[in-house]
DNA sequence: GCCGCGAATGTAAAGGCTTACATGGGAACC
DNA sequence: GGTTCCCATGTAAGCCTTTACATTCGCGGC
């Protein structure tokens, strides 16, 4: 059987058809000068031989891989599958292939990220999945590579969505709602992005002519950890009238501890979100969270680094894309529609 | 400033470190026999000068890509973010890179394969995305092929979970609860899946010495769509007594028609998903749903793939693996504890 | 009828790496 | 001290393409 040793090469095609390999090349690849008939014939045979040029040949002798790698930590929610989706369509529209590379619970993710640099032109390169001096080292070795979500690093291009105009407006709606103390449940010391949102929120207190919050910025990232602070949190005496979770895993997780609790959401206790997940139109209230232009993201970061891999010698971009609150009912909002708004004939 | 120009290669090692391009070779990839010292000065000199091998040529000499391509329609859903994941880990481990490509809104899957094909060992193709001339096509062409919850294609591996056993073990359970008429939500057309866990649904109908559903199957593979055919179907007056939905999204959309219709889950009427996606257990009532191991599905494929990339010609494996039922409140069982077992201290 | 020219095609080199084979030099042995 | 052997290293071929340059062929112009 031995089905798929020695796949054809052009020099199976090229003695098939009764041509020189150069030949062969040209008319299934170059537009360049090939009589009409020959190039017929070329065709013919490599389909025949069920020939597919090979990448790396090809690769070696066009100095470029043709491929760009992306460094994310999971796909476990939905932000970073979003987020490679555009990066995956925008490389295909550009004729490139995509090479990915989980880092959580990896041993090394350097050693991973090095060795991807042997397989591509560039890195789409997320959040924190590897420290600064990796991506100096990048630098240093001459690969190409946009950082998304991530913190800027001097000199790097960076493509990011907007976290503190947002953070801000939504915390000054809860104020305008009435709800005067609101708790911020999220790990701004991990996620940079958080950081930002606690700035923005921050702000709006200052604004609204109040010292601070009236509680600390409290950690959680996953929905577990949401649920325990949150429980801790409204089962005091003195709870805060609103949670601003800095994701939607968190607010989930600030759900489930309501219900326990028999408080009604946003009666009892106002709660918003972050990254407008698939299903936070169907919490129970709907979700008032901010949408971040997942896609959009993964889209600019792949042009980006294929304008740098081509050559661009511009000046480091610093790509910063609006986000939208999405007003829902758990902030304290009237719902205004249903959910799916069905057509009223 | 021409910043990644002139990669280091090989050569510009072997001149820093003053030996021969071989040793260098040795040095930092064999194991072979290189004098200790020879060695260390290599190393340095490879860090010195930033040189990372290039992929294309190690592949070309080797005759292998050490990459495998996973084919999917988009990550938009955990289910294939969560097999992804699977053959990202495996991959990682057996020393292999993966290539990604979408198939969702693409025109021409069928060239988006091939392509791939370049510039890989071989392919994992999820579901439908492609058709069955594509898969012989593959074959024809020795690239090996690993087909992923996809109905079997003669002579092809296939890794699949457990559907049908599962689905009737479901609706037994159902009927079991006094449910006399339940109503499938799926499209069994488009989705080979659906289809084992409809033809379950029907064993299960016919065990319990009933003729058969009371309703026929309902097609829906979204949430709007789960949401409008219960919606249809909750409304009339001889309504369903339970919704067995072939996925979580169908559920939510279900969930969302019955809180409309003011009709309490599962007191008026049960519901069940499929998949068990991370905010099942957070929906209100938690829903009862099933598991596939994802990350299981995609390990299996990527190691059945890397074998018959190896050279493995054993017979075709058709490996089926267990899912499990998780039983929360919506199917109308008690919940015993509470969604994340708070300790009791 | 010969020259020159352009179109079509062929020849060969290069791209970076691994490895079979060749080489050289020192240690061990007699 | 010479021979042998082995270890460390070097030389060069080959993996498959693309493409610059060379060649061939046919045809028009004189």
């Amino acid at each position: 059987m031995r089905a798929h040793r020695n796949r054809p090469t052009i020099y199976t095609v090229a003695m098939h058809a009764g041509v020189s390999i150069a030949t062969v090349s040209r008319a299934l690849s170059g537009g360049s000068r090939v009589r009409e008939e020959t190039e017929r014939r070329v065709v013919e045979s490599s389909l025949k031989v069920g020939y597919r040029p090979n990448g790396a040949a090809r690769a070696l002798q066009r100095l470029r891989h043709g491929s760009i790698g992306v460094v994310f930590p999971n796909l476990s929610r939905p932000y970073y599958a979003g987020v490679l989706m555009g990066v995956e369509e925008a490389a295909n529209r550009l004729g490139l292939s995509v090479l990915i590379a989980g880092t959580q619970g990896r041993p090394g993710p350097e050693q991973l990220v090095l060795d991807l640099t042997s397989k591509v032109d560039g890195l789409v390169v997320f959040g924190r999945t590897v420290p600064d001096e990796m991506i100096a080292e990048l630098r240093r070795q001459g690969t190409p590579t946009v950082l998304l979500a991530r913190p800027r690093v001097d000199g790097e291009d960076t493509v990011r969505s907007e976290n503190r105009a947002s953070a801000r407006a939504l915390a000054a709606h809860l104020l305008e709602h009435g709800h005067r103390s609101i708790a911020f449940i999220g790990d701004t010391r991990s996620s940079p992005d958080c950081a930002e949102r606690w700035s923005g929120f921050l702000a709006a207190h200052h604004e609204a002519g109040l010292v601070g919050p009236a509680w600390p910025e409290l950690s959680a990232l996953l929905e577990t950890e949401g649920y325990q602070v949150a429980l801790r949190l409204l089962a005091e005496g003195d709870r805060p009238r609103a949670l601003f979770c800095a994701n939607d895993d968190i607010a989930a997780g600030a759900y489930t501890a309501a219900r326990e609790l028999k408080l009604r959401v946003p009666g009892d206790v106002a709660i918003t979100g972050w990254d407008d997940v698939p299903t936070a139109r169907y919490f129970s209230p709907p979700l008032t969270t901010v949408r971040q232009p997942l896609a959009e993201l993964g889209v600019r970061a792949a042009e980006l680094l294929q304008a740098r891999v081509e050559g661009d010698e511009g000046e480091p971009v610093n790509a910063l894309l609006p986000t939208e609150i999405v007003f829902r009912a758990s902030c304290g909002c009237r719902v205004r529609r249903r959910p799916r708004g069905g057509a009223s004939s």
